[in-house]
DNA sequence: CGTTATATGGAGAACGTTCTACAACTCGTC
DNA sequence: GACGAGTTGTAGAACGTTCTCCATATAACG
């Protein structure tokens, strides 16, 4: 009868935990106890269960999971995956997870705040077990409001006042003030930012701290009290020609400091088109340290914030929050700069 | 009573199917059929049932709606998050599905089989609805099993004689023909291929085919019966030596034709640095179309296979397998060559 | 030997949906 | 006015877990 049971249950359907609990001769409960590593059960039950768990392949409906406890699953979502900085933060995701028993499900909003929220909505209706938000486009009260139904770490998002979520970032403001020492030490005077034009004047958006950082070493400097800004559109096609206004200009900066590779790159080859010299009559110097950064084709100077440790912490973060912990944390990291030719010919920054 | 009892949920705890209901004054299984738009509901209830989740802002929950019916979401599986072609295919299957009730979720698999099969299993475990696997590394009698618990379609993976399961590529082989009788028409005759090498002779890979389609354009071109194709080893160290080797070689040759942009571009970084110069000494076309190759400074000829494309087209067949056709379908699109100046000097190819 | 503490296993109620089967009601139609 | 057909709504059993009691067995102790 049991057997007979057991085979129907085999040949048709499903391996259930009723399957793996009648198997062992024991009750479902026992076979959940085991799972979860819970008390009260003894090594020889948690031996028949686990061996019966090996005959049948039994593995845990997640869907039933989340219906009741945990899920063991972790969202991740991010706003934009051509952005080659993002990747590395996954990386650093998976590698610490991948010995765990949690598995990340990534989400891409595409930067669009209507996605961004029907996804974040979804992954709680999975019930997933905690978010990691990557550089998300939500207003601090929104994301604090979704912080009291999951466990939330949002990462590249500047709110340090933040109660109910925790933060991890590099320190944007540093970054950029390396960069702009940096140039200061190469002997540049004549220094402007290239920016990212955004709707909003998110405060909260890596973008504007390092904006804020650039300023403060500007004037620290003692090079004036308005550092200039330049700041790129973000639909494509306006995007180049900026950046051609910018290389033709009469009163072209000796040296600029660009929000991030993506754009700096850009810049480099329309230089090269447009017949500027990198770094003789500009130097450049970008930010991410990306992979195309380090080509030898392209040598740009950059300044280094690693995204597969804010993505380790991230997680790390996350899971402690998971796990109970109460009260917010904001981690920060120091970046670091990367120097190669577009900073100067050789390469190397000048020791300060 | 039932006013206070609405109040009460609505304090303190989710809003759920039942909740509407007794907001609505009508059955659970009213709101359920309002929500799946079935059949044997007036225009006067619907009417109700929808201001009531309206007004109490209901969501379904995912984790529930998965454990008996379906849970609109569609899994993603992709190899690797660093190649910037896949998230050309997620950008695709984000187009299609933004529109309608489906959702995307992604998994990581890092090119690690056992991830990616633990991924799929996850996946199936929540009851998602179908899956994309891009670039799947895993043996085809294995895919098919998966397939037989959820509608797959492969992306990349060259087996059209799956059954179980929907496939859709690009004819890797017809592009790397392209590839090869571009270099003839600029009259090379002397044109060997950088391949990767692969643990296994894995012949559903898209490396494999442009092999495949390498060869035989060398012999239609009566080049020789033996076409010369050089493997790059997976661990980065070693790669960038086996491309170091390959350009000091004495009888290297005047072409060459890259599995992708990803190496060609490393390829032509180290060939500046050692003083080859492209096309001159040197004629490269990759493959992909990056977004990288094409920048000025990079200037690489690349096979074009539109990777969003293939995105779109995945979704629509996996949709299409999920409201029940049966019977796999093998979808090729046709790549192109998009002519730059690492294949000759002025960037354009010549007509044939 | 009776009483109490402790360790182990199980019954069964949730969780929030879907969906089958059926009840109730309205029309025609003979 | 009885009967079938069609329409509209509902009750309630799944789905596969988790987890709170509760029952039983064993040990400890006076």
């Amino acid at each position: 009868m049991s057997i007979e049971e057991k085979k129907r249950l085999q040949r048709n359907d499903r391996v259930t935990i009723r399957t793996v609990a009648t198997h062992a001769g024991v009750s479902v409960a026992a076979v959940s106890k085991v799972m979860r590593n819970a008390y009260g059960v003894s090594e020889a039950l948690r031996a028949r269960v686990t061996d019966a768990i090996e005959v049948l392949g039994y593995r845990p409906s997640r869907a039933a999971r989340g219906l009741r406890g945990r899920s063991f699953t972790i969202g991740v979502l991010l706003i934009d995956i051509r952005n080659p900085f993002l990747p590395e933060v996954i990386a650093g995701v998976n590698g610490v997870l991948a010995p765990s028993h949690y598995q990340a499900m990534i989400g891409v909003s595409d930067a669009r705040v209507q996605l961004e929220t029907s996804l974040i909505e979804s992954m709680i209706d999975y019930k997933m077990d905690g978010l990691i938000l990557v550089a998300p486009r939500l207003p601090s009260d929104i994301i604090a409001k979704f912080a009291a139904q999951i466990p939330i770490v949002a990462v590249g998002y500047h709110d340090v006042g933040a109660t109910a979520f925790d933060t991890v970032n590099a320190d944007d403001q540093r970054g950029a003030e390396i960069a702009v020492e940096a140039l200061l030490a190469c002997g540049y005077r004549d220094i402007e930012m290239l920016s990212l034009g955004e709707r909003e004047g998110h405060q909260v958006s890596v973008v504007r701290q390092r904006e804020i950082g650039f300023r403060r070493a500007i004037q620290r400097a003692g090079l004036g009290s308005s550092a200039p800004i330049t700041k790129i559109p973000i639909a494509p096609p306006k995007r180049e020609e900026t950046m051609r206004k910018f290389l033709s200009r009469k009163n072209r900066p000796r040296a600029v400091f660009c929000w991030s590779d993506l754009d700096a790159i850009t810049l480099l080859s329309l230089a090269m088109e447009m017949g500027v010299r990198v770094p003789e009559d500009l130097a450049v110097v970008g930010y991410d340290n990306s992979s195309t950064a380090a080509l030898g084709l392209v040598n740009l100077a950059s300044i280094d914030q690693s995204g597969r440790e804010l993505g380790q912490v991230a997680t790390r973060t996350l899971i402690s929050r998971i796990e109970g912990r109460t009260g917010a944390e904001h981690i920060f990291q120091m970046p670091s700069l990367v120097s190669r030719n577009s900073l100067t010919r050789s390469g190397k920054a000048p020791v300060t």
